[in-house]
DNA sequence: CACAAGCACGTACACTTGTAGTTGACAAAG
DNA sequence: CTTTGTCAACTACAAGTGTACGTGCTTGTG
């Protein structure tokens, strides 16, 4: 299913400020960059360079200033990234992971609360699609 | 805080099959990897040598062979190790991934179950511990 | 004992990644 | 029209990573 080379973790934060931004020219993703990162433009352009090379990016050109929007949807980067990772660290299993989310991690009222929505939307889900 | 460098992929399954096995010699952990991966014994002593320099095993000497046992604890490498996939992927916000997990991986009625025990343990915690 | 099998250890090597300098075209501003 | 800034494009380069080979010691087995 034509895999695309995974991202490299400078890369994870690049393309989510595309598809912040929708689309962006270098300056504007390097703008949008962690100030505290302190990192050099040519770099950033490195990184939007190789994504475009790796498929996740496609770039247009405007003017003399390339713009790049993104070519993946954030839902299937993540299922691969997250994917992996579970894989790897978690032997696929999910639950541990969500296990260390809600408890290791410091998580606000609110988002527990949100949680509790995404459950009941789950089984709401699953009692009306007809069960595998 | 003395950080450790971070684990590459390859090395994540390394670890975990060490903290599953307690302690374990080269061809134990080798013995252990997922058969597919196809891997070669001495590529699992990289492996694990690398993982020594870095910290994260320490090795004895147990006759002609070295046992390898991990030196820290899967939790501290887990909260570093998915902290900085948040923090590269999702901005630093765990909910984005909570929803992830949950919407886009296939999940069972028994593990939501295990969900909702997690969520009330937490507000049990909560309700307890003087909030700071 | 001679040999095969197991192991540690050093070495290797291509590829990826983080990070940036250089050059040359163009454009805006004086 | 010259200076100054902005870009793209190319190049660079050390460190990290995935993967393995070779060598030489050690030990169990015929």
């Amino acid at each position: 299913m034509a895999r695309r080379p995974a991202l490299s973790k400078a890369e994870m934060e690049v393309v989510r400020i595309v598809w912040n931004l929708g689309e962006a020219t270098v300056r504007q993703v390097f703008d949008a960059f962690p100030s505290q990162r302190n990192i050099d433009f040519t770099t950033v352009q490195t990184y939007l360079r190789r994504l475009e090379t790796k498929g996740y990016l496609r770039a247009k050109r405007a003017g003399r200033a390339l713009v790049y929007r993104a070519r993946v949807r954030p839902d299937d980067v993540i299922r691969d990234t997250v994917g992996d990772l579970v894989n790897r660290l978690f032997d696929g299993q999910t639950v541990p992971l969500l296990h260390h989310l809600i408890r290791d991690r410091s998580i606000r009222k609110e988002d527990i609360e949100e949680l509790r929505e995404m459950i009941d939307q789950w089984e709401r889900q699953q009692d009306e699609s007809p069960n595998k």
